[in-house]
Order: C-alpha cells, then sequence, then structure tokens
DNA sequence: CCATTAAGTGGACGGTAAGTCCATTTAATG
DNA sequence: CATTAAATGGACTTACCGTCCACTTAATGG
C-alpha cells in the first residue's frame, strides 16, 4: 500500500491549509463578497497561481475550506442513542449555527448557487453524508421506542433540520429546537 | 387623496418594468453570477444611469425583480380551508420552487447573503407575510379541527416549508409533501 | 411659447478581480 | 548532478463596478 515514491517537489501541506484557513477565515469575518481569490492569495501569503493550480474555481476552494473546520468542529458521534442522541446533536447544531461556522455554511451555499443554480454540490460533498447518519439514528430511536413518530427518518430529519436551517437562513428568531423537537419526534 | 402635482418628466413605468423583466430573466436562464448590472442594463436596453438612480445595489434590485413576479404567480388567498387550504398552497409552492420562480428565489437568496451575511432582508420583503399569513391558515385549522397537531402553527410551517426549502437547496429528490403533511399536520 | 424640473441617455473614467501566461526559483528524487 | 514538480511573482486581457458629466426628453406652470 506504499506510494510508488512522489517525484518532484512535494505538495506542501502548510501552503494548502494557509490557503484554506484563509478563506475561512474571510468568510466568517469580511463575508462572501470579500472573499475573492485575490484576498485569500494575499491572506494566505500565496501565489494565486498556485490557488488556481489546485482549484478550478472558487466554490470548491470554498467548500474545502468549510470542510477543513467543519470536520474537527462538528463532531457527529455521540453516545447515547435515539432521542437523546438527536437532542443533543440539535442542541451542537444550534451552537454551530449561531457561531462562525454557520455564517462560512451561509457563504459557502450562497456561492454554489451563484455558480451552480443550487447547493446540490455542497450537499453531495458534506450534507448527505450527515443527513444518512442522522437518519440512520432516527431509525434506531424509532426501534427503540425513544421517537414514537412513524414517519420516515429523511422526513423527519428534514423537518427537523430543515425547520432549523430555514430560520437561521432568514434571520428568524429564536433559534430553538424545543417546537420543532415536539413536532418531529413525538 | 390627489397627490401634490408631479414636476419634471414622470418616472417611465415601461423602463422601471424592463428593468425588472430583464433582471428576472438573467437569473433564470443564465443564473445569478451572469446577472450583472451591466448585462441587465443591456438586457433591457436601458442606460446603467437609470438603474443606479433607482436602486444603490444589485441586492434590492433583485429583491424587486422577484416581488415582480412572485405577486402575480403565487397568489395566497385561496378558497377552503384549514388542513385542505394548507395543502393546497403546498401543492402550489412545490410547482412554484420546480419553475422559474424557484431558481430565481435562489439567487435572490443568494445575494442577500453574499451582501448582508443572511437572507432576513428577502424575509422582511416577502417571506414575513407569508408566514404570517400561513400561520393564521393553520391555527384555524386546528380550531376547526382539520389540523390535530398542537405545536405553534409558526413551528408547524417551519417544519413544513422549511422542509420543503431544504430539499429544493440542496437538489434532494424527490421534492413530494406527503411525509412532511403528515408530519406537520397530523 | 418659454422657463423650470426631473427622468433618462451615452460615453468616459479609475479601480478591482478573474483567469491565464511565463520565466524563474525551490525542494524533493535517483 | 540531472530530473521532476511545486511554488513564485509579475504581466496581461477582459469584464464589471460605481461614479461623473454634459446632454436630451417629457412633463409642469406662468
Amino acid at each position: 500500500m506504499t506510494l510508488p515514491a512522489a517525484r518532484g517537489r512535494p505538495r506542501s501541506a502548510a501552503t494548502t491549509a494557509a490557503i484554506l484557513q484563509a478563506a475561512y477565515a474571510l468568510m466568517a469575518g469580511q463575508g462572501l463578497a470579500a472573499t475573492t481569490i485575490d484576498a485569500v492569495a494575499r491572506a494566505a501569503q500565496v501565489s494565486k497561481m498556485t490557488i488556481y493550480k489546485w482549484w478550478p474555481s472558487r466554490e470548491p476552494l470554498l467548500i474545502d475550506a468549510f470542510l477543513h473546520h467543519a470536520a474537527a468542529t462538528l463532531p457527529l458521534a455521540r453516545e447515547g442513542h435515539g432521542a437523546a442522541r438527536i437532542r443533543a446533536h440539535v442542541a451542537d447544531y444550534i451552537a454551530a449555527l449561531d457561531s462562525d461556522l454557520g455564517r462560512v455554511q451561509l457563504a459557502v451555499i450562497a456561492e454554489c448557487i451563484a455558480q451552480s443554480g443550487s447547493a446540490a454540490s455542497f450537499f453531495a460533498r458534506y450534507l448527505s453524508h450527515r443527513r444518512a447518519a442522522l437518519a440512520q439514528i432516527i431509525a434506531e430511536g424509532q426501534a427503540d421506542g425513544s421517537i414514537a413518530r412513524r414517519a420516515a427518518p429523511e422526513a423527519i430529519y428534514d423537518a427537523l433540520y430543515g425547520g432549523l436551517f430555514y430560520r437561521h437562513l432568514f434571520g428568524i428568531a429564536p433559534l430553538d429546537a424545543e417546537a420543532l423537537l415536539a413536532l418531529a419526534l413525538v
């Protein structure tokens, strides 16, 4: 399983990280409009060509920048089971929405829409895995009796997380989960 | 109630309509990235200065372009009552999402995010009225017994329409309402 | 008819980002 | 030391932004 001995100068992990960090920080701090490729190159102290060498356009770069942080910030695994596990994760999700990660997520989604017309690429690279994993947890909760609702797990996920995301996107306060949890689970 | 006799050359309704139509058509046909102020001016056969005279930036222009069509396309009023009225409107909403209007709505939301960090301005100028009106219909349905769910009408709205919007935004098929309606109303 | 008022025109301008090109330097391998 | 590929930095074309200004057009009132 060893790689066939890389030739030439190896790709710098530090440079890659600097680019992704700079893109993330710009989205979080200055917003999407200020997160140009030029600005990322300046902030990361990297040549613009290096960015274009590895990312064909801004959309995949921003998705990568988001994933670079989301993986470490929003762990999916958690002890507990069924309804309790969903409630715990929903609390984490709300906290994440109300942080840099939530702002950056919206910026990434906006870039996807601007380029592709929808955020399907973001779903494919990130959300689909979460939706599948959480639907699985919901199904377990239905099996062990902690979730009374009999609807399809994906529908429950969409109502619960879609409802929360809707409020986040449109700035509808308060961003609390109690009513939606009762609706989706009980 | 007569206006105080307008002075000077009156604003041309045809010019205003041409601008809004051009912006809408560009968003629907070419996407947000191609919907520049220059492109709108060219398509509407209007001077760029005329656009800047009435709209300070692209965000309010695109919102106006959306509203210009949405008002005529997605009527809120409908006969029937309670659950039946919600089901009918949900069907209309799904049809609208799966049309030009749905694409344009996403483009407008993306522009709001890019400029403001969230789509709160779009909510204030459009969605908030729909949410309030539909929450009212949901409350009536709870009162007349056609909606069994006891949750807050706004929470039911968020779960139902937020869930549908979520699937639209992320390209999750199928975009059907049955499971979400059962979850939200029964 | 004419002065006034404001809408709309069209061209020009400086600034900035996109995306590409190329010669050069740097860091690894055999 | 020759080879390979990453990374640099500057130059360049194209396009849009936002603004400016002199001008024309369409209405009003005296």
